[in-house]
DNA sequence: TTCATTATTCAATAATAATTGAATTATTGG
DNA sequence: CCAATAATTCAATTATTATTGAATAATGAA
């Protein structure tokens, strides 16, 4: 993950309403949500939520997906974990403490 | 840490001078570095620096102390712990995999 | 095909953030 | 005290982001 990817993704997430969408999604798991649902959970207006879907997932924070006519977001582990990586590299010149080490790469 | 004071500290992150900055001062480790050091080592105008360190400094992310005519900035790794334990909190529910556990509080 | 549902895109407005140069504050040494 | 160094604050301009309502696209069911 490079620098414009980094700051593209904490811009994501540097927004009331994105910050929630991508904690929702980060709890619902491998499962996803819909924008109807999201909507619903967090009291947003549609078109707002689209705007800032769309935000997220071009920061590459979420995976969209077809499931009949609702569209299914998730939201993409792998990314969560480079952007933290990257936030502690070299941590200290590497040493004495260790990097942070997300381990959550299961999901 | 609340929703508040991590959106202030991705807003504080995601801009590419800041990054930058904060990235060094993570490398650098305790002994943090003066605007002047900083201000070198990435180019960067005085007047642009000193506005990016406030806010740095503003949204948790570092800390300031005065040693003789320098001032001297740390980042503070307990908020960066915070944050990152604030984005994957109850990850896919709590199981099965664990959350992420930033591991560099000993710095 | 036609209607209802789900969600997105578009255009306009409102709000926030970044950069620049000039002026100011704080500290140390002569 | 006075001059030099280190860094910040202020004010103006420019650029970027978010919100709203109306219109559009895609899907599935009658």
């Amino acid at each position: 993950m490079n620098e414009q990817n980094v700051i593209r993704a904490l811009a994501a997430l540097a927004q009331e309403v994105r910050l929630r969408v991508f904690r929702a999604l980060v709890v619902a798991g491998p499962e996803g949500m819909t924008p109807g649902a999201l909507a619903a959970a967090l009291a947003v207006a549609p078109t707002s939520l689209s705007f800032h879907l769309k935000e997220l997932t071009n920061a590459g924070l979420l995976m969209q997906s077809r499931e009949g006519r609702n569209l299914i977001y998730r939201a993409d582990y792998a990314c969560m974990g480079d952007l933290m990586a990257y936030l502690t590299e070299n941590c200290c010149r590497g040493t004495p403490c260790a990097e942070a080490a997300p381990s959550c790469t299961n999901c």
